[in-house]
DNA sequence: CGATGCGGGTGCA
DNA sequence: TGCACCCGCATCG
């Protein structure tokens, strides 16, 4: 966090003008505060790679929004690669509901459903955004770090909307290629609409993509987090899983290197043993106003064979199949996380914790077998701020004015510390160690 | 159909 | 009072 822009808070009755800004940062974690150019597309649309959804703060001047957490597979399985199911969670409640106790879409996913994790990151409480517009920029501040694994990017679930979601995957090929094709046309479309005005910041890298593209027709869905793919889970069985499987003696240990590529054994009795769409659990629609459920249930699946090309496109496909391809294709061509995905690099989302002090929530271990920490990557702060003229907004009138105090930077309700930018670095080359 | 915004209203600290 | 959140409504793509 620069120290030039620790001078405003998104609630102060005035914000500075300020003559220079952030580049847009679409996965801002921690306690951050940026000011983008008025004329940047993705700050007026409020977008953030992160599933928010607006919250009603009774204050016209600032929209806030708070984090939805991620979808991920009860089962915990993984992915060819290793990585487990994070998809991006429906910001409209209903379609959200709709979305939970789906089964997992990892075709190596024994029983997993999928359920939101939600987001406590935030003194226990969700993540939290504000935006604020004002004549000469708009004034961004995000609270707190996000204890759970980044979602598939907001472009992976457009697109597969687009291309028709749910619908029975036909032809792979095609599917994959029109994926591509709009994934190349958003990525494209969004580099051209790079913020024209001066921006002295950071760049923010796009990151690999979550799933790599000879990887990408193999992957089961159950990303990042609960599917029981080739994974063990240490925890007991869901209901309605019907057959479990024995752990895998070495656990953890074995974490890091992707489920073994076993090109056979395709398991897809999940298809006749689940009934698709039919099971979702409505008490957890709003769970996010729960304390932190404890009883991820886990399954010890774990399925020596990944998917295959036929297998995707069989009979047996589900109709969600063609859902998570997009997910896992589109996921990493288009709009793509900056960094990779927590869950790449073992429960971590731990942090919120720290700048929590004061207060004691349950959290949950979510990857307790991953004992490696997520890199946080906090949209860095640009690096300067002109604080030169500086003239203050009274939420969007111009009230000018000098010498306005530098406060510091204090996060009253949560001790912050800096430490999410110490931990990026490493984790993105982990990550790329999975691709 | 789902993303987004808005705003009335409730419960809690 | 501030905050988190529910819920309905409206708009838009």
């Amino acid at each position: 966090m620069s120290e030039g822009q620790s001078e405003w808070d998104i609630n102060d009755a005035v914000v500075p003008r300020v003559s220079s800004f952030d580049s847009f940062g679409e996965w801002c974690d921690g306690h951050v505060r940026r000011v983008y150019p008025p004329g940047c597309e993705e700050a007026r649309r409020h977008a953030s790679g992160w599933a928010m959804r607006n919250t009603n703060n009774h204050n016209v001047h600032i929209l806030k929004k708070s984090c939805l957490g991620v979808l991920v597979c009860s089962a915990r399985c993984r992915l060819p690669d290793g990585s487990r199911v994070h998809l991006r969670p429906a910001i409209c409640d209903k379609a959200r509901k709709k979305q939970q106790g789906k089964p997992c879409p990892n075709r190596l996913c024994n029983g997993g459903r999928l359920e939101v994790q939600p987001c406590r990151g935030h003194c226990g409480y969700p993540v939290t955004h504000f935006w604020r517009h004002t004549e000469h920029a708009i004034f961004f501040q995000a609270k707190g770090a996000h204890d759970h694994p980044r979602p598939e990017a907001k472009g992976a679930s457009e697109v597969r909307r687009s291309i028709g979601a749910g619908r029975r995957v036909r032809g792979l090929a095609l599917l994959l290629a029109r994926e591509a094709a709009i994934a190349d046309k958003l990525l494209t479309g969004k580099q051209e609409k790079q913020m024209p005005q001066k921006i002295v910041t950071t760049t923010h890298l796009q990151p690999p993509p979550l799933i790599p593209d000879n990887q990408r027709a193999l992957t089961c869905a159950c990303g990042p987090f609960e599917c029981t793919c080739r994974w063990r889970a240490e925890v007991p069985v869901e209901p309605y899983v019907a057959n479990t499987w024995p752990a895998e003696p070495q656990g953890y240990a074995t974490y890091p290197a992707p489920a073994p590529p076993a090109p056979t054994l395709q398991q897809q009795n999940y298809d006749t043993s689940l009934p698709a769409d039919d099971i979702f659990h409505p008490e957890e629609i709003f769970q996010l106003d729960q304390p932190i459920r404890l009883d991820f249930p886990m399954e010890e699946t774990t399925l020596e064979s990944p998917p295959t090309f036929a297998d995707l496109n069989n009979d047996n496909s589900r109709p969600e199949d063609a859902y998570w391809l997009d997910w896992q294709r589109a996921a990493g061509g288009s709009e793509s996380s900056e960094t990779p995905s927590p869950e790449l690099f073992g429960n971590s989302y731990q942090h919120p914790e720290a700048y929590c002090e004061q207060q004691s929530y349950p959290h949950q271990m979510y990857y307790p077998e991953e004992a490696q920490y997520y890199p946080t990557e906090s949209c860095r702060e640009s690096p300067v701020m002109d604080m030169q003229e500086q003239r203050f907004y009274r939420y969007g009138q111009d009230c000018a004015q000098n010498n306005m105090e530098m406060q510091a930077w204090q996060y009253s309700d949560c001790a912050f510390a800096s430490h999410f930018d110490v931990q990026h670095t490493q984790g993105v080359n982990n990550f790329g160690g999975l691709l």
